[in-house]
DNA sequence: ATATTGAATCAAGGTCTGTTGAAGTGACCA
DNA sequence: TGGTCACTTCAACAGACCTTGATTCAATAT
């Protein structure tokens, strides 16, 4: 839980996760294109989401795609002190 | 932002927080008393939360009274990527 | 088998954080 | 005026983190 809010910490992760938060897959090198950031910067930062479980990998041939685990960020977001974690409906 | 999830990423803040998520008003000795911790690390800890604007503080005759800021708090939550920010009714 | 590609890992550095003990600030009491 | 209390700030150190360059690994192509 504290390493959760510890992924969320840094501007890349930030922006890595910003990227899948539609949903869907996406692989390294797509993720790599935009980011500006050294392949292995961006496999570590990746290595730190998954091992915190924000995000998942997949292999699919010569590639990894990740996707994001919504269930793990909800999570995160419902236990912020103060806010009140079922504020709509539960 | 990126600040906001980083005062969130340790236990000793987490814990304030927690003994703040009434939005009830308590000095640094109450904190002091069931957190364990040594009365200046607690300080500095509350100087992350309140520069992070988590918390404010304010002085009451020889003491020190923080309370929670929910907003940031809610803000806080509200931006995690892949939780959609207004997803009751907005 | 060899080369090439996509991605992860390793080793080493510089920087930021958390913790500790001591000193400092302001408010109250004698 | 001096002393104590509640809290903060300072100086210093150990440890973790981020970044980089080089190496390694697995999968495909030649």
């Amino acid at each position: 839980m504290v390493a959760g809010f510890a992924a969320l910490a840094d501007p890349i992760r930030l922006d890595i996760l910003g990227r899948l938060a539609d949903g869907e897959e996406r692989c390294v090198c797509e993720l790599l294109r935009d980011s500006g950031v050294a392949a292995n910067l961006l496999s570590y930062h990746l290595g730190v989401l998954r091992r915190a479980g924000l995000i998942t990998a997949h292999k699919r041939g010569r590639w990894v795609d990740y996707r994001l685990v919504p269930e793990a960020l909800e999570r995160l977001a419902a236990v912020v002190p103060g806010v009140g974690g079922r504020g709509c409906g539960g």
